[in-house]
DNA sequence: TCCCGGGCTGACAACGTTGTCTAGGCTCTA
DNA sequence: TAGAGCCTAGACAACGTTGTCAGCCCGGGA
């Protein structure tokens, strides 16, 4: 009796399976089957009989099983930075878009920047068997992934490149962007411009910083150390180097801004100081044209970023396994809305 | 020959399986169980060998199979309106914080705010056996849930409640909020105020209007109906609908703005106008601080409306099945940065 | 009347893992 | 030295589904 209650109790909902249905519905399981799969060769009597069963048991499919046999899970994993971070969530929304066309369903992580959680997350999602995975690295070494892609997990890497190891990527052209960002400061007439961005390891920060530098070299402008500051994206830290570099011996007239955060704290920063110093952000964001005035940036495209990503890696699943892996760079946009054309003060 | 060819072609990455890790240690399968699970009783030169194995066909545990054997996922579904929306992205990575710390993982999808997605969705989970559902409702019908949550599928709603089913439910203030937010305006003299919000049908914009009524009530005065405006999100209708209200004969002097979207097209548009208008939104958006003058806002903390749903769902998984539904409702908060402190012109 | 073909249907194995149960070898004690 | 008891290890069934294959029934042609 013991056992008994142990055996209906083992577990909250013992659902019901199509063995379950088909006793009820006094058929073979695999007539079941293929009334749940449509698949044809089912008399409308039989079928009639089957989908009362499953509608009185209230059977659901169990995937699991489904997958198991199958092989394939039609799903896909994302592996992102985090999901609150606002350039995020389009392209996350595209990748899901992509899914759906497909008929897969999307499963998505935050590594919140730490490699090891990266690394956790996108081998949990193989072990549940992805078909594919769409990674945004936040480690520098991906040589844990190479098992799984050679075991047939199509991988496409976004934003940044994969660490030592070859992989298709899509990522934004980070080092024309910036360097046309700047050039547009200097078109603008500023000489002396500051350049804030994050940690160089970060291959966007380092990309973006290239551009700086070759902005300024392109001009014939020197850059004074003490008008870059590095890994530096947390408001205090960036508020300081903002103030620093605007009250040196040798002041900047213009700050290029390396990525969203710190474009938002450093109008904060321009906001509290009574000179007009230019500014451009790398990423664009809401309201940045309603801001007094307006923040010019340069803008990359995050759904299109995560669209081809899902585009190439479901053209790998559907076929394109053998094709060699490729880097897809796409372009941004500049887009003038006043704080990049104020002209130099002094 | 043909026959062989096709058995390991059947699928692209034929992954090694236990058993392939056991043959190559020489040893059980249940073996290579107990090491990949860490379960004890097996000697360290066993274990070293199983370990080498592993490493050496790149072996992973399949987690479909594990899962099928198991009953429970570890995984939980959440299933909201649209990822993209800056609103949701801090909501979903409370949800899957909370499920890491459960050791559980997340699948979201987005029902682009259709109903009929919506189920497609949270069934297309259940069928993947999620072990509990978190859902922001599109629809207005949960009934087709009943069979899962009898089943056994943890189910909570967030930010607007089930419909047509009883089950735990986490809100916002909405009523309250919007009343504060309407009150504060009233406070600060005005008598002629505006609401703009979105289809009543949807529940959060009906108790937001019945907040804004009852404000409007408590301070004795009337409400002319060509002040609300309805059913409108897209930033071309609140534009034509904030104009009328603010051009009639008998014009408000400050607006109440049902959501966040409403409420920065209601600023693009005060921006464009001569005169003081004041305005208070529902929702907090990020730099509305740095806009000339602030935004004032009722703030609901998207965060800790997926973190309640989360904890509550995971509750519920570990044993408190037959606890009674409840509803849950979260503060809002009045932040007061300019705009709604504006004075009546005229 | 018999045989054949085609349309339905169900029995059975397999997917990869884990729980149960039993076997064998070892140590320890009387 | 025998027996008890423990520790390690593996055989086997089961999870719920789908692919394969064989059997049944019925109608039509010889």
């Amino acid at each position: 009796m013991a056992e008994t209650a142990r055996g209906t109790e083992s577990r909250y909902g013992n659902r019901p399976t199509m063995k379950d249905v088909a006793a009820r519905a006094g058929v073979g399981l695999k007539t079941v089957s293929r009334v749940v799969n449509g698949e044809s060769g089912v008399t409308p009597d039989t079928e009639r009989r089957v989908q009362e069963a499953i509608e009185a048991l209230g059977f659901r499919r169990n995937d699991s099983a489904r997958v198991l046999r199958k092989g394939r899970t039609a799903s896909i994993g994302l592996v992102l930075e985090d999901l609150a971070d606002p350039f995020y969530g389009p392209l996350s929304r595209a990748v899901e878009e992509v899914a759906r066309a497909h008929g897969a369903l999307l499963i998505n992580g935050s590594s919140a920047e730490d490699p090891d959680r990266e690394q956790e997350l996108a081998l949990a999602l193989c072990a549940r068997r992805v078909d594919g995975l769409v990674v945004i690295p936040a480690g520098d070494d991906h040589r844990y992934l190479e098992p799984e892609i050679k075991a047939g997990v199509a991988t496409v890497f976004v934003d940044r490149p994969a660490g030592r190891i070859e992989a298709d990527t899509v990522l934004s052209d980070n080092f024309g962007g910036a360097r046309d960002g700047v050039a547009h400061l200097i078109a603008h007439g500023h000489r002396r411009i500051g350049f804030i961005g994050d940690q160089p390891r970060i291959h966007t920060a380092a990309e973006r910083l290239r551009g700086y530098r070759a902005a300024m070299e392109d001009a014939g402008l020197a850059v004074d150390d003490a008008w870059v500051s590095l890994g530096t994206t947390d408001a205090g830290r960036v508020r300081t180097a903002a103030e620093a570099m605007l009250t040196g011996p040798d002041p900047v007239t213009a700050i290029f801004a390396g990525n969203n955060r710190v474009t938002v704290t450093v109008v904060r920063v321009l906001a509290g100081l009574s000179r007009p110093v230019a500014l451009v952000g790398f990423d664009d964001f809401e309201l940045a044209d309603l801001l007094q005035p307006g923040v010019s940036v340069v803008a990359q495209d995050a759904a299109a970023l995560g669209r081809t990503a899902a585009e190439r890696l479901f053209r790998r699943l559907d076929g394109a396994q053998d094709v060699a892996p490729e880097r897809i760079e796409l372009a941004t946009r500049l887009i003038a809305r006043g704080s990049g054309e104020v002209p130099p003060a002094g």
